[in-house]
Order: structure tokens, then sequence, then C-alpha cells
DNA sequence: TTTCCCAGTTTTGTCGATAAAAATGTTGCT
DNA sequence: AGCAACATTTTTATCGACAAAACTGGGAAA
């Protein structure tokens, strides 16, 4: 089962420290999803004092990556497939209009980092194929890097942060499906590449339809996957 | 010359509260934008402990509306034109589409929420013309209960929750103005009335039209006396 | 048996104290 | 004067301890 350990490895602040490991395990489900976030067991499990956890339980759950019942405490949010649809529909709604932006405001340096992106994203099923899931996942990494990249020249501050959000929380749903699916090493590259194209061609309405499909096909087969699995959440009253 | 100096209050805990009057004194405008935040200050200023005033910081901090750096502590935003300018283009983007889908999910139920609502804020001119400025501000509250009821009926809850971020943020901007103009209240309503007879009758196009007209007709005024006010922040470092 | 109430335990939320870091002010040197 | 090193004060970030609230389990009453 789950267990890190680890004690410095900070930055900084004792808070930033606990904020990035919180969000790093219950984005990947080392927290399970509907189970209590109790402050005595953070502390030992990170090594790090009540007060910067609590601290950075405060700044996660007003981000929405944990859930604060007022003398109850805290909890890992609880997957649902009504939250992955509403994540969904506004990922189209919203990711693709900062994708319309950023293809008309992109310079030459944006598509660099979209080409480069990409290659470490093909790159990868090169030379790591065999491993289903690598803990630390490099291949996260690399596919956030990849999404983040086509969105990078959106002007708009305000709404890349929120799609940068809105991914985050997707992703909690998409590392669930790696434990069930292989997934299909190909096919992921040829989506990628096709809407790469279309985006670095500046066919706005194509990459826009390309990155609408993309975000709903991953949502089909990960609502797929939630419908077959209804056991979820270790601790009582599991409803949202 | 800010002083409140409320003890209790409290709904449920002292952290709550926190999070409550800092909000409410950080878009009012009476902790001046790019001041410091000691919480030796706060602490006193509201009667509470530090450690809740912290986690308060935190959870506004990752909300935006509060500047963290890692060990200078926090201050209130500055505000800037650019932001100004990234607010108003995000809602003009995001807050449409809710409004969209509003209007297509809307049921009997939303619509009376507009009515109502728009009487309150109508009726707030007939009743108390005088003060410019009242210190709670009544007039906030009815204008932002409007506008919340318009894109109540969107189903995507995170994106309605972000047009409350973006609400808020353009709260800060607008409050500014009250000091400046009497804001003509005539004006005001004839705008809100046929954004709601738009909205009321189903003119999604119309409605959207209005809608952006109306945001960025405020965004004008305000980017004109923000430009005529360069004076901000008391502390040093304003520079964003 | 079911329900209700009451101890005991765990957990939460808050306070006060303290070390580390930053900001400030002061002195001495070129 | 201008600048640099140092001493002092302020502020931040963190820890440990404690009261209040929630949860748990066992027994008494219906």
């Amino acid at each position: 089962m789950g267990e890190s350990h680890h004690d410095d490895s900070d930055g900084a602040t004792a808070t930033e420290a606990a904020v990035q490991l919180l969000r790093r395990d219950i984005v990947t489900g080392a927290l399970t999803p509907a189970s209590k976030l109790k402050i005595r067991e953070l502390k030992e499990r990170y090594g790090i004092g009540a007060s910067p956890m609590r601290e950075a339980l405060a700044q996660l759950s007003a981000q929405g990556l944990v859930q604060q019942s007022s003398q109850k405490g805290f909890r890992v949010p609880p997957l649902s497939a009504a939250e992955l649809l509403d994540i969904t529909r506004s990922r189209q709604l919203i990711e693709v209009e900062a994708l319309r932006l950023a293809i008309t405001h992109g310079d030459a340096s944006w598509e660099d980092e979209i080409v480069a992106s990409f290659h470490l994203l093909e790159h990868y099923f090169r030379r790591v194929v065999p491993q289903p899931t690598s803990p630390n996942d490099e291949f996260e990494t690399r596919h956030a890097r990849f999404h983040h990249a086509l969105i990078a020249a959106c002007p708009l501050h305000l709404v890349r942060s929120f799609c940068e959000t809105l991914y985050e929380k997707a992703t909690r749903y998409r590392l669930m499906m790696r434990t069930d699916y292989g997934f299909s090493n190909d096919c992921v590259i040829a989506e990628h590449r096709t809407l790469m194209e279309a985006v670095l061609s500046r066919d706005v309405d194509g990459a826009v339809r390309e990155h609408h499909a993309h975000i709903q096909l991953t949502a089909d087969i990960l609502l797929d996957v939630l419908a077959h699995s209804p056991e979820q959440g270790d601790d009582r009253f599991v409803g949202q």
C-alpha cells in the first residue's frame, strides 16, 4: 500500500512542501478518493508539523482539491461520474477557447515548445514501453507539458490558470484508468499528433474540433471505467 | 482610516470568520491594494489568533485574493490596468458562455429569481438615493445577486464558480469607482433591464451581445479612472 | 431487539512561545 | 557623501500544548 516518509526535500517552507506532496498524492490517487485526511496521520506520513499541514490543506481546499466541513476536518474529494462530466464539458467549453486564442496569438517560440514537448511525449513510448505504471510517472509529466504548451500562448492569464486547474482535476480521473487499461500507446500518439498538426497549421476550427474530440474520447473511456467500479472510498459516508 | 474591531460574529470557526472578514476588506478596498498584510496587525484588527489568520490567508492566496511570497509574508494584490483587462476579457469569454448555457437550461424558478433580484436592484435607487457609498454596501449585495442569478442555471458547476471568482475580482475594481463617480443611477438600471429582458425572452445572441457590452462599458470607465490615479499602494515595492 | 443516553477516546481548532529569516538602523571606513 | 558590515528590531514560520467538539462503544429503558 502507500508509503512515502520523506522528511526534507523542501524547496523552502514546510507548508510549500506539504502542498506539493499532498497535491501529488491526491492527484495520483495515493490518498484514496473519498478517504478522510486526519492531520495526525498526514503529520507522521510526511514528517511535517500540524500547523503547516493545516495551512496546506486550507490552500488546497480553496483550490477544490480537498474538501473541508466545518468541524469535521478534511477529506479527499470523492470521484463521481457527475463531476467527471462537469469537468469534461467545462474543458470542452473553456480550454477550446483558450486554444483558439493561443493559435491566433502564438509566436515562433510557442510553436517550438509544442514541437519539443510532443517529441518528448512520443519518445516516452519508444524507451519505456513495458512498464505499465511507474510511480513518479514520467509519462504524466510529459503529457501535462504538451497540453500546457498548447494553450501557453493564450494571453488571458486567468483563463489559462483555470484551464490548468481543470486539467489537474481531469488528471485524477485519468490516472485511475492506468491500472485497468494498458492504454494503447500508438493510438495515443496518433491522437496527439493530429491535434498538434492542426494547431501548428493554424487551422483554428480543425484544432478546436480535434481538441474537443480528444477530451471527449478520454472522458468516454473513463466514464466506462467508473461505471464498472462503484467501489470507492474507504471511510464511511461516501456520498458527495 | 480603517476600523472594525469585531470579536465574535463567527458562524462557526475562527478561520471561517477570518476568511469572510479578510475577503470583505480586500474586495472593498478597506485594506489598500498593494499594502502588506502583517499577521500582527490583522490579528489585533479582527481579534483573531495568528493560526486561524494564517489559515485564512493561505486559503485566500490559493484563490488569488492575496499574494504570498515565500518568506516575506502576505500582501493585498495590487490593482493594475493589465489585470483589469485580463479580468474583463476573461469574463467576456467565459461568463458569456455560462449565460448562453443558462438561457438554454433555465427553468421557471431561474426566471423568477432573475426578476426578483432585478426588482431589488431597481428599488435600491428609489429608497436610498442620496448616499454615495454606504460602508456595508447594500447595492453591491443586490448587484451581485442579480449577476449571480443570470448564470445560476448554467449546469456546469466549475464554470459557474469560476465566473463568481472573476466577478469578485472585478468587484475590487468596480468599488474603486464609487468614490470618484456618483455612478448615474438611471443609466445603470436601464443597462440591467435591457440585459434582463433579452435573457428572459430567451434571445441568446441578444443577451450575449448585451452582456458583453455591459462588461465592456464598466471596464472602459474603470480603465479611465485607473489611468488618472496612478497612486496606489502605501507600502514600498508597488510593482506587480 | 431497537433506541437512547452517557462515559471515554479520538480529532479538530486554537492559543502562546520560539527559532529562523527579513527589515531596519547604526557605525566605521574609503 | 556613499557604501559596507554589523547589531537590533520586527516579522515570519513552526512547534507543542490545550479546550471544545465529534465520534465510539456499552449498557439501560422501552
